[in-house]
DNA sequence: CTGAAAGCGCTTACAG
DNA sequence: CTGAAAGCGCTTACAG
């Protein structure tokens, strides 16, 4: 800028002038810095300018995988909101792992964005204090922040799961087994406390045998079905509790005989190809991406009131595998 | 920094030794600014360091959408690169809008980003000459750069489908319809050539009834397949350009009596669960990323040889839909 | 309408 | 081992 400013024969401050579209400087002096800046090919330092205003216009975003589905349609939604209002988006990864969602938070805070989406795997979000204190915003989204307090967006995960037994059990059901992720992960504890809230609401009584929780790897779901299926009551029908559990169950299922009715909790493409199709509860990763980054942009723009939990309703999508009877 | 300094009673200097960790600092006087740096929560500006020293350690990634899984993958790797060698990654999808790649390549540039990986959406790439004559390092994935020399990761298109081509082939299959994307995409014009090289290799003609090139679409999907199984020599085979392809045509076949065997180019989760199973030809998502990430960093630690175009093998992976004979 | 000075928060090169 | 000065590229507050 100074290169130009004295290429043009101009003050530093006109060059600042010009190239903000500020009023007040003769188009001819105008048009002199204009050929300058060509002449040169001068780019404004957008970080020296941040060091001067404050705001980086930046937000960062740190998911659990971005080649989940769920996770990747989420960033989209978020990433849309934030080019309308001229922001741009770091994303990160941290595999849930914890300690990865702490750096990479803690690195996307150092480049000072003004803003942070959370998915979290952490159980503790202490660390973020100093981060809220110096003025960062953080919004999570579908788990809440844990020990801080913090907005976040959330999918009605009991209300849907409610559905869904419910679903089940006006086809006859009466055992139906829950595979369902570890009970430390949030979603997970409230998929399963709906489960038990729409077998109580049908007077059913609660069987602990019925639940699996666990990372839905091949061989916990081999060994949940085994228990699942075996004895004078096996289960006739089953609710996975995420996507990656309704696929790892689908490919179990593919080796093996039984064929229990099945709704699964997060939709997926193709589950309207297979046969039977996957009756599905969905969660729109779009629209909670979308309410988060609102909610984020209004706290960016100032506003300060309480923190606030949104939960966004699911949907009941009947396609075939959940409308078998017993 | 500066009230960390007057904090410690030491100077500004010796601050910035013991942030950085510089040797040459007694620890005595080192305990001293850590004691000020807790009290007073401070964090190191990364903007202000840029500015003084060149690099950012940030990159930028733009790509088409990353709701699609094969975007999505290859942007997890190369974040995995990115973050090994401590880097930081913005993303932006393009929505296959040339403004739009433009817009965000820019934007990212504006940051000082030290380097950039571009699926690119544009036909033209003279855009970034300032920013390389800058120093800006830039990888294209996917497809190449166009009109500017640069380096790309590129599957191997023309020589996956001719693979794909050739298996249907020797099933026995001789009129093998062609659903591809619209021929300005360099990968859909790719692999439309390798389709034309496979029927030559066997001495067969190439007839243009049987290609169908276009957004895959519902209507455009449904309007090539009237095409193609009309007359009296329908095809007898389905050849798809790439996995929105592949679903489309699924979908349209669902609705249809007609079971033409079928290959689809790019892999995509389920592809082993349909019935029957999906034959592909898998192009490695990841390893795409991967590859060009390492370039791109060994470009931004000062390999300055002539632009590389790196093709990467595909793999045909038989499952059952290309396993069925006329 | 225009510009010289100070400063954002850090590092670099130098001197003690 | 330690620090005062200058500067990265811009904007802010002020003076003409």
């Amino acid at each position: 800028m100074n290169d130009v400013a004295r290429t043009a024969g101009v003050g530093l401050k006109t060059v600042s002038r010009v190239v903000n579209g500020e009023p007040r400087v003769r188009p001819e002096t105008a048009r002199k810095v204009h050929a300058a800046i060509t002449k040169l090919g001068f780019r404004r330092h957008e970080g020296a300018r941040w060091l001067r205003q404050g705001s980086t216009a930046c937000i960062g975003m740190v998911l659990e995988d971005m080649a989940d589905p769920f996770y990747s349609m989420l960033t989209r939604a978020v990433e849309q909101v934030a080019r309308a209002k001229g922001f741009l988006v770091f994303t990160g990864s941290s595999e849930a792992d914890p300690a990865q969602e702490r750096e990479l938070a803690q690195a996307f805070c150092a480049r000072r964005v003004d803003g942070l989406v959370i998915a979290p795997a952490s159980q503790d979000h202490r660390y973020l204090e100093p981060e809220l204190q110096a003025g960062v915003v953080v919004v999570f989204v579908d788990r809440p922040a844990q020990n801080i307090d913090a907005d976040a967006v959330l999918a009605d995960n009991a209300g849907g799961v409610r559905a869904g037994i419910a679903h089940l059990l006006s086809q006859g059901h009466r055992r139906i087994g829950f595979l369902g992720d570890t009970p430390e992960i949030f979603t997970a504890a409230q998929r399963l406390r709906g489960y038990q809230e729409a077998l109580a609401a049908a007077g059913l009584p609660f069987d602990e045998s019925l639940v699996a929780m666990g990372r839905p790897e091949q061989g916990f779901v081999r060994m949940s079905f085994d228990r699942f299926f075996a004895g004078p009551e096996p289960v006739s029908a089953l609710f996975t509790g995420n996507n990656r559990a309704t696929v790892a169950a689908l490919r179990e299922l593919a080796t093996r005989t039984e064929r229990p009715a099945l709704v699964g909790f997060d939709d997926f493409e193709l589950a309207d190809l297979l046969h039977p199709a996957i009756t599905v509860v969905k969660q729109d990763a779009a629209a909670i991406g979308r309410t988060a980054a609102d909610l984020l942009f209004r706290r960016i723009s100032g506003d300060d009131g309480p923190a606030r939990t949104i939960e966004l309703s699911t949907q009941l999508i009947p396609r075939g595998s959940g409308e078998v009877t017993p």
